[in-house]
DNA sequence: ACGTATAATCAAGGC
DNA sequence: GTGGGTACCG
DNA sequence: GCCTTGATTATACGGTACCCAC
């Protein structure tokens, strides 16, 4: 593929379309801080404006001067006078003994401190000397003899907040621009107005920051306690930003669960985040209080959060009804999905067993292939693809989304309802086949959350679509639409196609030792509900095609 | 909606 | 030297 | 049988320069 030669400040060209973009939109949310960095950083000299963007695309926050290499910027000391002048970069900053090792490498640090025995490890010879030096100090200080200087970025937190406020996430960086440039990324074009942006107050922002910070505390093994003084006590108003509240809290639960019991039932008991309330009766049957265990189960059976809850109580309320000495409530039935058994011999070069199983099954006229989730999916994102890309209001706000904002909302459907009447319909005229078709030529390569493209190849869409009566892709994508986060997994490993009715079939393949999942459970038992064919295929490998592993 | 996650799978141990 | 992990690049 | 835990794999842009440890 050619690749478009590109301009050398091509990274400046990019950030300055995304400030103008903020400014656009943001204009009413920007605080006095970040109105200034913009204003000051337009009046900067260009090299200046270059050098700080290429140090807000790296990782930081301290650079020095000796290893920034930038042809297209030049004196790398020239362009940085201004920066430090205005206060975006230190040169002078105090190093921790962890930041100068972090900083300098092993031959540069052993002219500025005591070496320590030959061949020790970097990280040894840091702990070695930590209790020497708990004291800070500036490069010059710890390296008398240096001309270089360090750089320590001032203006982090200000960048990372126009970063969000551009993308609606702190996942995506700058390079979306490069790379969508190159054909790296290629996005769908949805057309939203001049005014989409992705948080509506200035609030939400600082809240989104705010979660953020907490799970990166949590992570570097914050106290919890510290944290939930932290979060927020009372839920959020914006249900995006009260979903993330719930997971962080859930974390949080989880987090504690190994050494303080009763504190994760309290968070659980806080979180909204799908499963918390399952866990809570779960810690309390492990903590034996199975009367106030049963009762939270029966509670949540009568008004389930999912299909995936239900599975868990299902599981969880006979063991709490026999502690209390109820009566013994009836089995769940097995699932009456038809099964197979296969003996083969193990394959040489520690191949899956699900290939195995396709190359066993595999028939000239009845083509087996490994799919798993793939397939569905793909051709879901394939039909769907005008609802998925539909321009509803606030769904899109930047040219590098691969989905709606609210894809996993609850109302994603009940938004598009009209779009996805009109694919289903399809299914029903028959035209799906010519317009699935269509739509591969048209869109192969976009990012899709539901499509892999090298997965969904034409061969096993031709086959797929002559196979696969449409309303059985009906009755299946009104599973996915119901829960697409939980329901796009789970799906069966093969598909065979083959002559007659329903001219296909499903099989999830079980090696020895591994047994169905949940998400596996429910979709099998969906099938069975409404007479889909799928069925369980359990293999043995043949005495003495290999040793077993020891 | 990529907390370098979910996925799926395998293995092992506890009740 | 080599291999592995990380950061950077376009 | 159920539940947990941890390990382990793959993918997610692909290539390269650099540093470190062995
Ligand atoms: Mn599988
Ligand atoms: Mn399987």
């Amino acid at each position: 593929m050619q690749r478009p030669t590109l301009a050398p400040l091509y990274y400046l060209t990019n950030f300055h379309r995304a400030l103008g973009w903020i400014s656009e939109r943001y204009g009413d949310l920007l605080g006095d801080q970040e109105q200034a960095f913009i204003a000051a950083f337009q009046q900067l000299p260009l090299p200046s404006q270059a050098l700080l963007v290429r140090l807000v695309m790296r990782k930081g926050p301290l650079f020095l001067a000796s290893k920034l290499h930038y042809p297209e910027i030049g004196c790398i000391r020239s362009a940085a006078a201004p920066l430090t002048s205005v206060g975006w970069l230190d040169t002078k900053p105090e190093l921790s003994l962890p930041q100068l090792f972090q900083l300098l490498t092993r031959a540069d640090l052993a002219q500025a401190l005591p070496a320590g025995p030959a061949g020790q490890r970097k990280d040894a010879w840091l702990a070695e000397l930590s209790p020497q030096y708990p004291e800070p100090r500036p490069l010059a200080a710890w390296h008398p003899t240096t001309s270089d200087t360090v750089y320590a970025m001032q203006v982090t937190p200000i960048c990372e907040r126009l970063r969000l406020m551009f993308f609606g996430n702190l996942h995506q960086d700058w390079s979306e621009f490069v790379l969508t440039d190159l054909g790296v990324f290629q996005y769908e074009k949805v057309p939203f107005s001049p005014h989409s942006r992705a948080f509506q107050h200035r609030q939400e922002i600082d809240d989104y920051l705010h979660l953020h910070d907490c799970r990166q505390r949590l992570h570097q093994g914050t106290a919890i306690t510290e944290l939930l003084d932290a979060i927020p006590s009372q839920p959020y108003g914006n249900p995006w930003l009260e979903s993330r509240r719930a997971r962080l809290l859930f974390q949080l639960a989880q987090q504690s669960e190994a050494d303080d019991a009763a504190t994760a039932l309290a968070i659980y008991q806080r979180s909204s985040h799908p499963g918390a309330r399952a866990r809570q009766v779960r810690l309390l049957e492990r903590q034996q209080q199975y009367t106030t265990a049963y009762a939270l189960a029966t509670a949540a059976q009568q008004q389930p959060e999912s299909d995936a809850e239900l599975q868990q109580l299902a599981r969880m309320l006979p063991r709490l009804a026999r502690r209390l000495g109820q009566a013994k409530p009836a089995p769940a039935p097995a699932l009456p999905a038809p099964e197979q058994w296969l003996e083969l011999p193990r394959p040489e070069s520690g191949q899956a067993v699900e290939l195995a199983v396709r190359d066993h099954l595999h028939r000239i006229d009845a083509p087996v292939h490994y799919v798993e989730n793939t397939l569905l999916n793909g051709l879901f994102g394939l039909l769907f693809w005008p609802a998925l890309y539909a321009p509803l209001p606030g769904a899109f706000f930047h040219p590098f989304q691969a989905a709606p904002a609210d894809l996993y909302r609850p109302d994603f459907q009940q938004r598009r309802a009209a779009i996805c009447a009109q694919c289903f319909a399809e299914l029903d005229s028959g035209s799906y086949r010519e317009t699935l078709r269509q739509r591969y030529q048209e869109k192969a390569g976009l990012q899709c959350p539901f499509i892999h493209w090298p997965w969904l190849t034409p061969d096993l869409l031709e086959q797929a679509l002559a196979a696969i009566p449409p309303q059985h892709l009906k009755l299946l994508f009104q599973r996915m639409l119901a829960d697409l986060q939980a329901n796009r997994t789970g799906l069966p490993d093969l598909i065979q196609f083959q002559a007659g009715h329903p001219g296909y079939r499903m099989i999830e393949v079980k090696g020895p030792g591994d047994k169905l999942q949940d998400n596996q459970k429910r979709w099998l038992a969906y099938c069975l509900a409404h007479d889909l064919p799928i069925s369980v295929c359990y293999v043995r490998w043949q005495a003495g095609s290999e040793a077993d592993t020891p």
